[in-house]
DNA sequence: CTGAAAGCGCTTACAG
DNA sequence: CTGAAAGCGCTTACAG
């Protein structure tokens, strides 16, 4: 491994000056740097990054924690992160909780020992302890997806996204509409969605049969088995069916598909996500785009904001747009 | 920040005592091992990684450099390469070359100076220069899906699965079977399963037209094109098309859905990867399944051999899995 | 069983 | 414009 003074010496300098012309920090005349550059590029020299993280305590890596690393999701919100601090020479470091909480806290803690300059954290909960450790590591922070009280969050409307998918799905005409969720420790995808459907039923006076709302786990399985369970019940059945992600929606769509049921003659269903998949089912799903890419990269900046100092909390919410398709 | 030294004064010892606790290396008493740990415990320290990773030369990381980030065939490969390398302690830095090739070459550079313990690349080209600087890094590295010569690879079986592809469009009687590439300076993608299906059907002694054999480039649309242009010739028109990724397979049933054409009575449809939409179109299409997390854990545990010195370049070749569906 | 000292490869005041 | 020196937080022979 050749190192600075390596280098140094092969250029009659001091490795300061290497340093120095490296970084372009401090005066190194034309001459020296240009001679220690074309060195430079002779040997390949590159330097040690553990050597200079030390040394200034930035390590030029940005920790992400992502529930499930696997996802179209996952995917694109990486994509996002990635194509803006990559531009700014930031590599990522990515950790997978596996859905399991207790990991956030780890990883967070993991990626602080990691130097990592900063964390982008998309949970699947909020709880005290988890809020604590964000205070404790003392790192510039962004959440991605859930709003973090003090913490600079990137958040979708899901709120106003299912408001608008109930409402929409009512002025076509449906007046039973089943509702497959996932638990409410979730804020955003749990939690908000839920509340949605059920003020907006409200508001508009029609009736909510217990039976109509399910609880998934992100699963296509889980959907398929949440229809099943809300169909089970002859007497009242639902003509329409809101599933909070796609996945679930593609679940449920396979159930009715497969008990005969015409989508959306007899049920219409309807997700959220966007997912490629929603595009190439039979029928097409409608759903709702989450712009996930950009949300990623709206994270990424923020953080890049914070780690100029900027270190205002803000709150960031990204723009969705319905996607009207044939399951409707 | 606490550091070791902090640790040692609070235990009153020295701080390469506190190492030898930490790293269970070396002689420490019961006693001060236990004093060692509680003060460990209740300031919730943990050792810098890189003044560690600066002395041992071991930074505990291992790159991974994708074509393609948003896949969800990465998705799969990283999902299985880090279960595997998560359980030993290393973290994945992830790299996307978003089918650039002399990325690849750029990434080992940049790894190599992060002072990766070791790369996983899944290239989509293989290259003299490239060869060169997987040789100059001179790192523990694996290739995930290229044969590369001199290093140890872990590669699909694609001229097999193409074959049996083939043959199995075939047997169904089909005779005039259309094919959906991509560019051969991909040898596993491009050039062997183009091979692969090429002498397939000259075994068989059915003619291959040369209008029938497209390239696209991964993407849904290119499949859709290919088809498009596939059929655009009315004298000769195929009875099946064989489209090396589900992606592009999927853009042809688009298309061929789109002009009226009945899957698979009119033309019978086929992809390779799996994916999980392939299961949820309609018809279901016909794939071969790949493993891919297997074959990411097998990368994975081939790079931790040569982490432990068993240096030698290996072949391991992954299997597949036919699965017939209603495209077909 | 324990510690003093050297050194990994950088950067950054400080001095000139 | 340039350099000597200190120091970042660890580990590891070496000595006892």
């Amino acid at each position: 491994m050749t190192t600075i003074n390596d280098i140094a010496k092969m250029a009659n300098v001091s490795r300061t000056t290497v340093s120095r012309a490296l970084n372009n920090s401090g005066y190194v005349s034309e001459d020296v740097r240009k001679k220690i550059m074309s060195i430079v590029e002779e040997t390949g020299y590159m330097p040690s990054v553990s050597a200079k993280s030390l040394r200034t305590k930035r390590s030029g890596v940005i920790g992400i924690i992502l529930p499930r690393i696997s996802t179209e999701t996952a995917s694109r919100l990486v994509n996002g992160i990635n194509d803006v601090l990559s531009k700014q020479g930031f590599q990522i470091l990515l950790t997978d909780t596996e859905l399991q909480k207790d990991k956030e806290i780890e990883y967070i803690r993991l990626l602080k020992s990691r130097q990592v300059d900063g964390i982008i954290l998309s949970a699947t909960n909020i709880n005290d302890e988890l809020l604590q450790t964000i205070q404790d590591v003392d790192l510039p922070f962004v959440s991605l997806g859930q709003d973090f009280p003090g913490v600079t969050s990137v958040v979708y409307d899901d709120y106003a996204a299912s408001v608008d998918v109930t409402n929409m799905l009512i002025q076509k005409g449906y007046d039973k509409i089943a509702f497959i969720g996932v638990g409410e420790e979730d804020p955003s995808v749990g939690y908000e969605r839920k509340q949605a459907y059920l003020q907006t039923m409200a508001k508009h006076d029609l009736p909510v049969q217990d039976h109509w709302v399910e609880t998934g786990d992100f699963s296509i399985e889980s959907g398929y088995e949440g229809m099943k369970r809300i169909l089970q019940n002859h007497d009242a059945q639902p003509n329409a069916v809101f599933a909070v992600t796609d996945r679930m929606a593609i679940g449920a769509m396979e159930y009715l598909k497969e008990q005969g049921y015409k989508i959306p003659e007899d049920v219409a269903v309807t997700g959220i996500g966007a997912s490629v998949m929603s595009k190439y089912v039979s029928p097409s799903l409608t759903t709702v785009d989450y712009f996930n890419k950009e949300a990623g990269e709206e994270a990424a900046r923020a953080l890049l904001g914070q780690l100029q100092g900027k270190n205002t909390s803000k709150k960031i919410k990204n723009s969705y747009r319905l996607i009207l398709r044939d399951s409707v």
